[in-house]
DNA sequence: GTTAGCACTCTTGTACAAGGAGTGCTAAAG
DNA sequence: CTTTAGCACTCCTTGTACAAGAGTGCTAAC
């Protein structure tokens, strides 16, 4: 299947660089100018035909140039694209756009997003660490007023969340002191994930008469805990994609698709690699039929914790674009570890 | 100025429902039969003709019927528009809504501004509280580890904001005792925007020795104030706009307009009273000469806290989309001081 | 295997006519 | 002075026809 000829291979490159590059197809004639091969146009033409008949090449119709297929985006992208060398001003780029979230892992995937999607001109998205491996690690109580305390929480992978806690009753430093017996016995060090309502009634169920003033705390400090679980998926610079006249009246199904928190969570999940790219129908959503979607994982410790990735047209530049988004992954990966260490 | 016949703002009120429900224009004849009026279609020909005389009505081209011109529109909200009530369904959805965010107000404004988009079809704006008012209210150290601690900064308008801050050198009680007096007596109470790094470099001259081992934390809870300050604006459902045929091409500058956070910002900071409509060219950029926005503030404390708004086609529905907007400032509002009680 | 030549196909642009919708004006009626 | 019928006029839209251009597929010769 990847028994391809020189030439033909020549030829599948050219149509592929020269769609991405204009959005046209080309002819045989055309073709021979760009790439100065010494045949004549009648021999690209019959070399063209093959292509077709072997599915890499499309016509838009009869009398037109050639267009890649899926199939033949899918042969470039595997075997005849250079991976070039992410160039400085970009690596400047993304360096500066995530510095300034360090210390905050969403943050900075969010930060990583933009500039993502700035630099490139496509539709960037992106899961935040979290998930099942998420344990807490830390959980306070400060008290503000006598009915109010602030609850923050801090997890395994660098998460810090807090929020405000209003009380019923006066906060007593008996219930103070109880609420961290609980929080270090039964919270600490389990996943954030466990930490349902349900679980919290059981402890609740042992609390006795304190139940009441500890109601508010225990709830809170479930929503809090289950926030940090809560993989976000952020998609920054949709507005890009517009841009793409490939769309056209299909650029509105392609947003409402994309605003959905589920099916765009089932695109993340379905990569498979390290990076992974999907190409039109290759995709599980008729959405993305139009659509390319590039997806690379970032690591911490050694695990995956999340993914960054973009969201284009098939016709996407993916020789500068696969390498700017492997370089992101692991910068991102790098820095949540930094600020991880002891 | 607003001494229209009554017979005419028939006519203009009927011209602007029928190209808010339509996008088309209404010719004469059409018009009589819509409104009912007893008269010829000759007769509302030359009212239409005096109307767009008066600069009240615009035609596409000479033979075509009528649509509303900027002018038109800003007579029928200020003079002939009814304001509807809010209907059960959409009370409740708001509520429902921004209800799970309480306590945390920038989720709050998020929320809303999410189901604002979501109810209306609409692209949502708003602005979390924040600005010149906020006040620090209390500041938290929370060690985790002998190189790095948790900074919660908590703000008089109830906003919660926490980091992570890694240390150069151990962790010492004494440090801690120390960032303590300076957090009580130089931080807590001022307005967070004073708090700059100059500010905090006067700080650090009265320290001593100890400025190394402190540096980091003076330097995470400067960021930390300003974020706190820091308005944000957020923009929902962006991808609604997109559905309305007039923007056609324009739909890409506008996205992109609206991507970028200073004009924006001056568009909500344009507003002036509780509830402000801008139509069309009454707007200051010319990126939104097809647009309206709506923009109502709610208020914390009888206190101006932010905005909440719509930006839209002209032809937008103005009769429910104004008294949703203004019912939702009004919760967001009341949820935000319950937040703050004592 | 390669190439020149040619008929064929399909898109794009232009031109033009027919049809329709709606107006503005005029002159008469109320 | 207001209202109305009537009519010519304008402009958009739709459909058709036609020519130009680009590119192909095929055949036959090299």
């Amino acid at each position: 299947m990847s028994q391809l000829s020189e030439r033909k291979k020549i030829i599948l490159a050219s149509v592929v660089e020269h769609f991405i590059k204009t959005g046209e197809p080309i002819g045989s004639k055309e073709l021979i100018a760009k790439t100065g091969l010494s045949v004549s146009s009648a021999t690209v033409r019959n070399e063209m035909s093959e292509l077709s008949a072997l599915g890499y090449l499309d016509q838009p119709h009869t009398s037109a140039g050639r267009v890649p297929s899926d199939k033949g985006y899918r042969y470039y992208v595997d075997n005849l694209m250079h991976h070039r060398e992410v160039d400085e001003i970009s690596k400047r780029m993304m360096q500066a756009g995530i510095a300034s979230a360090q210390g905050d892992p969403e943050k900075l995937i969010e930060h990583a997003s933009e500039v993502l999607s700035e630099l490139t001109h496509y539709a960037a998205v992106s899961t935040t660490p979290g998930g099942e491996c998420t344990v807490i690690r830390r959980i306070e109580l400060v008290p503000v007023s006598t009915r109010s305390a602030m609850l923050v929480i801090l997890t395994s992978n660098g998460i810090l969340k807090s929020r405000l806690c209003r009380l019923e009753t006066p906060l007593t430093a008996r219930i103070c002191e109880s609420f961290y017996n609980i929080a270090q016995s039964t919270l600490v060090g389990r996943q954030a994930s466990e930490i349902s309502v349900a679980s919290m009634q059981t402890v609740a169920a042992s609390l006795g008469s304190d139940v009441l003033a500890m109601f508010p705390m225990l709830a809170a400090v479930c929503e809090l805990a289950q926030s940090t679980a809560q993989i976000q998926i952020l998609l920054e610079g949709q507005s890009n994609l517009l841009a793409n006249s490939e769309y056209g009246d299909n650029a509105l199904e392609l947003m409402n698709f994309l605003n959905k928190e589920e099916p765009l969570n089932r695109v993340i999940s379905n990569s498979k690699g390290e990076l992974d790219v999907t190409i039109g129908n290759e995709n599980i959503y008729r959405q993305l039929e139009k659509s390319s979607v590039i997806l690379a994982k970032y690591s911490v410790r050694g695990q995956d914790a999340g993914s960054i990735g973009l969201i284009g047209p098939k016709r996407m530049d993916y020789e500068t674009v696969i390498p700017n988004v492997r370089y992101l992954t692991g910068l991102v990966g790098r820095l949540i570890e930094q600020a991880l260490e002891e």
